[in-house]
DNA sequence: CTGAAAGCGCTTACAG
DNA sequence: CTGAAAGCGCTTACAG
């Protein structure tokens, strides 16, 4: 009779519970419990019983029981940006499976919400109704509602990005270094006027990355030529517009803050038959697979967005486990000079 | 006393619960339950006083006791394929996109789980661990493991995709019929010559693709030439020998698959001095932003990837909640002719 | 090392 | 229309 389940696979709603473990191995159900858990101190033979038995009878604990009686979810929340924009860029999905490893790792699920601009109602729909454990944010915009919601009510949150707040942990490249030390290389290899063309400055990150560009600039004793830097170019007009501003003004090389604009820039200089690098050199941010693979073969910033999200869950689940180490982890990135500066 | 929450907004772990508020009101817990629910026969008032003052203590039902008294999660997955080939596509990125849509609108949360080629063991994972009501395939492979496994277990699901099991619900274009009409199309408009670059013919998707491709020669009373067809191109190497074989047979149009294919031919013809469309027409599948501001704009075969996902999403839980309707649902595409083909 | 029992916060027959 | 009570399947003090 208790044998009828010999041989069977997994069956959904077949499901066995502690109290038919514990029955049929004549103990009770706290002790199968503790044998499970490993919390307690418990026989070796007792443990080895039920570890059979579940292994045997493929065993899952009843997840909303669990989690009624301990509070967790085992899962971790990635807020994903839902604006018009970030559908050109692999950026987000790359990030994604980053996280989704170290949780699969780690025994964790991840739940994707979304994030509208400064709209975090679904953001707060998934906190409130207690289905995450804690929260990845992707980006840092000025003034992050995110941010604050999360700080606020105390839950814990990793932030892809960086911020002031030294008590929030961050996982970031060095952008600002980063840009810096690429320009540096650009006017050490003879480029005389960089411009620079940059995206929303909502966007903590695209601010970081001027900074770097200024910088550079002011240690090679040059000053910031406001003809030449274009930020906020949010849309291909103002990018157009300023390619078409670049291009009277003589600069020799943009450098633009990511790849979204970058793709614009090379497809607008074509259109107006000025080459790369011949008659303008690009150098971009975050080095995705187009600008690899495009022709000429564009400089960049590499960074890997996939270990971005494996550190993010990584000390996300820390966090949550309580290893209470608030320390910022930066990653590398890597400078790839390819025939675009050349 | 128990106005100590006046005002106050909502703060993680002071949860208020059934018991309270049944309380306060001075009626049973039963009560309160059904007035949130609607289900049963309840008083008008009743309902009214509970609403208020769920509305006014920002009351959330906890989500494991009430997991635990239904069995339902009010999470759906989503299988993401981890292979080494989809980073390079936002395809993935904007079918979550729809999904989450969807999902927040009808009070679903969404959990991303990847499948490497063949290996469900994480899919396989959220289901038995029942943390979702049902499951969302991306894709279709050549004797899909996903399929089978859930089919056999009879898990909720659909498929963005077409398979030859009418009992399963799929959310798809119809590629077939779209690469006829893109080809048929290209044959009208004078070109003599055309081949094919297909991707990996273990993705169904692949073959519906080439299918049509077929039948439009056919229809022209054109043979299929071999040496103008090339299948299973999934690496660059393949890609560009593919090209160079084109080339040499005196090609007029290569039809390509998707758009990561179709990137490296562009680039590869770039290289080789190929100039588009003037010696080479070039078309492709799935019409991401970089066809449309590649330089040629590129003709492709344009889907909504978001639609795909709001579909797929919505599909799904109508067959959670019981509406039990299988019809394949079939979602446009459009043909963007563009000057690479002109 | 193990058991009996209470508790987590819902839902839902059952009875009125 | 409403209440008292049992039940969902775990965990964990408490007692031995």
């Amino acid at each position: 009779m208790e044998e009828n389940n010999e041989g069977k696979d997994f069956l959904y709603g077949n499901k066995i519970t502690i109290a038919d473990i514990a029955e049929n191995l004549g103990v009770s159900k706290s002790t199968v419990s503790r044998a499970i858990s490993g919390k307690g101190r418990i026989g070796k033979d007792t443990t080895k019983k039920v570890y059979d038995y579940i292994e045997k009878y493929n065993y899952k604990p009843n997840y909303f029981a669990k989690g009624l009686a301990t509070s967790k979810t085992y899962n971790i929340g990635v807020a994903f940006p839902a604006d018009v924009n970030v559908g050109n860029t692999p950026f987000f999905q790359g990030l994604l499976l980053g996280v989704c490893e170290v949780a699969a790792a780690l025994d964790y699920d991840v739940i994707v919400t979304t994030v509208k601009d400064s709209d975090i109602n679904l953001l707060k729909r998934l906190v409130e109704n207690n289905k995450v454990d804690g929260i990845i944010l992707t980006r840092n915009l000025l003034n992050d509602m995110a941010i604050s919601y999360l700080s606020e009510n105390g839950i814990p949150f990793v932030l892809v990005g960086s911020c002031e707040d030294e008590s929030i942990i961050q996982i970031d490249n060095n952008h600002l270094e980063a840009c810096e030390k690429l320009v540096s290389l650009l006017l050490a290899d003879g480029v005389k006027k960089i411009a620079m063309i940059g995206g929303d400055r909502k966007h903590i990150v695209n601010r970081y990355r001027s900074e770097g560009y200024y910088k550079a600039l002011n240690n090679y004793g040059l000053g910031i030529e406001h003809e030449l830097v274009f930020l906020d170019c949010y849309s291909p007009v103002f990018i157009e517009q300023a390619v078409r501003n670049i291009v009277k003004s003589k600069a020799d090389c943009i450098v633009c803050t990511d790849d979204v604009i970058c793709g614009r820039v090379l497809s607008f200089l074509r259109d107006e038959g000025i080459s790369v690098p011949e008659n303008m050199k690009i150098a971009s941010f975050y080095d995705s697979y187009h600008l690899e693979t495009h022709n000429p073969p564009v400089t960049a910033i590499g960074i890997s967005v996939e270990d971005l999200g494996t550190e993010a869950g990584k000390r996300l689940i820390g966090l949550i486990d309580g290893s209470n180490n608030n320390k910022k982890s930066i990653l590398d990135y890597e400078i790839h000079l390819r025939r675009s500066t050349k």
